[in-house]
DNA sequence: GGCCCGATGAGTAACGTTGCCCATCGGGTC
DNA sequence: GACCCGATGGGCAACGTTACTCATCGGGCC
């Protein structure tokens, strides 16, 4: 069978027609604009009622705004990003705009290309969550739309930013580790070379806040970190090279969720119980960690509520762009369950 | 500190000054359309590359395309949608088009408006993934647009359609039990009673292959159908509706892995051991599956091929839109891990 | 009664790109 | 030498919307 004939796009002159108006008044209605009387706006409404009139977003937004604003997550698959997204989305549900996220996309390059797409699509404004791009990059996006930087530590002139507080993390995880009686609590961070990124990425954050913590705690001597990656990969290498240590840890704080799953494997095949004999914890409290068989020790950080101060942010600069940039740091929360608990005797 | 002041767009006409040709000849080069000489063309490209032009994809639209391709995905937390999204993303890849994604979203309502903010954003093309509206809807919008529809069986004259063979997986589930000794082997499915759904909808398509597959095996008399819905909730409760059956199965045939973690819940709960007294599988093959304490046997979809031709799909309708719709039927391969073995004596 | 003013509506030139159409030019054919 | 033809380049009117400017009208004020 072959396809019926596209229809031509209900357009403002058509319900300009409708309406025996001009295409001004209905622009005016549509806009809630200044210069339209109450009974011009009750008939412009029912013509576009009638003809099932929605605004080209595209042409709106060669004369100004698309009412859409562009996300970009890191990686879909991490079950973090999904809350921020559901933040985002519910703090703009009730506005005119409308979200469209990025593919998923890890590197520079890929960033760049998606930040790009979206400007040349006209995006009023960008979230860009965990972005791995350097500063300069961001700061030249910021530059030409409207942008809040999620998950970078440190303050820019051009964009806002929501960060969660990384070094308290670490520090809820190693005082809950020591609180049960762990000494060597070692650590699993991501490896992390470029200056700028050492002092914003959270990963360097947390690594920060362990060391810390230990310290704090009277623990400096047993500090033991490990460089892998965030990976799971990276946790199973990670938690074999702390099996092979003359003194083996007692707990392994991961970095991130999916490193401790590649921990609890290597412990696994190495015979050893968690928590029995080692215990360990993650962070950012995935949908998985949650799940019965895991029962994972993380940190929560509340994606759903940095979602949200992201997209207020975003509104509030959309209609003031003159303004300070904000800089919004929220507190994590620990959340215990039964991969840890006292060391063995 | 106040942002720097927002410089303008590079536009096509300023190319068009700085290479000294008309504008005319600037579109040419970019869509390289007949009547432009190599000498031009290399000027041209050469004014592009030197005022870093991009082509504004709003003000394209309105012309014609914008080379963008809308994906809705229903549940971005599912693990298994962002496979499609790479395969989708992988043969698009080298393409001039960009993808861009709806927010997650469930529900009629919500279908609906995303679609809707796509088509106003003038898509070139749509890739439903798994979407639940009536197939009234997917009609119509795919009357007003190339779309591909993702994960819905039956055919339409003005979609096509990518879909794997839920049928053949539930009978590769059903006969892996079946091999390892199992006779009473019980199924949760996801509840369903529109009927046009319960023809198209991969949930229903799997109760009935495994209904199907049960006579085959000459197991009729066992077949047991709890009706929930796929959340681990619905998994819970159906386990629990299953456990206080007069007899218990000894194998569980859950429709998604997400059902299949509540049911590992509500095992664990009841103190039996997964799969020493009771085997369970799953559906999806979601990243959490693979994960080593859980270890769940599942059915692989292999969504990345299926994003892949969902993106073939629609690049060929691209080209040619009067072309009779295509339906591509792959089929599922069967993950055995650790959740299942042979019943108890 | 003339004047100004606010309220309401319409006209119109952009915004950046495309695709049709026309102008020009050099060279080959009869 | 007149004619035609292909190759090359430019002009221009859309596409759907917005935001300026301008016209009109009725009423209140001196």
């Amino acid at each position: 069978m072959e396809p019926p004939a596209r229809r031509r796009r209900v357009t403002i002159i058509d319900v300009a027609r409708h309406a025996q108006v001009s295409t001004t008044a209905v622009s005016k209605v549509l806009r809630n604009a200044y210069g339209a009387s109450p009974q011009m706006r009750a008939k412009v409404r029912r013509a576009m009622d009638e003809l099932g009139y929605r605004p080209h977003a595209g042409a709106r937004g060669l004369r100004g705004q698309t009412y859409t604003i562009g996300v970009m997550l890191p990686d879909i698959r991490n079950p973090f990003f999904p809350d921020v997204l559901d933040g985002i989305t519910a703090a703009l549900g009730d506005t005119e705009y409308q979200v469209l996220l990025g593919p998923g996309c890890n590197g520079e390059k890929e960033e760049a290309r998606v930040t790009e797409a979206m400007l040349d699509r006209g995006m009023d404004g960008l979230i860009l969550v965990a972005p791995v791009s350097p500063r300069a990059h961001l700061e030249q996006v910021a530059s030409s739309v409207p942008t809040v930087v999620v998950g970078r530590h440190g303050s820019s002139p051009v964009y806002d930013t929501v960060v969660d507080d990384d070094v308290e993390g670490a520090s809820l995880v190693v005082g809950h580790l020591a609180g049960l009686g762990h000494r060597r609590i070692a650590h699993i961070e991501h490896h992390e070379t470029d200056p700028t990124r050492l002092v914003e990425m959270p990963n360097a954050r947390r690594a920060d806040g362990y060391r810390q913590a230990m310290r704090a705690l009277g623990l400096g001597e047993w500090i033991d970190v490990v460089s892998t990656n965030y990976t799971q990969e990276g946790g199973y290498r990670g938690a074999q090279e702390l099996l092979a240590r003359p003194r083996v840890p007692t707990a392994v704080f991961a970095g991130a969720d999916i490193v401790a799953m590649g921990v609890l494997e290597a412990m696994s095949e190495a015979g050893l119980a968690v928590p029995g004999d080692i215990s360990v914890a993650g962070y950012d409290n995935t949908t998985f960690a949650a799940l019965g068989p895991i029962s994972l020790t993380s940190v929560d950080q509340a994606g759903h509520k940095i979602g949200g101060n992201a997209a207020r942010l975003l509104l509030k600069r959309l209609s003031d762009r003159q303004k300070p940039t904000d800089q919004v740091l929220l507190s994590p929360t620990l959340m215990p369950r039964r991969t840890t608990n006292r060391p063995p005797e």
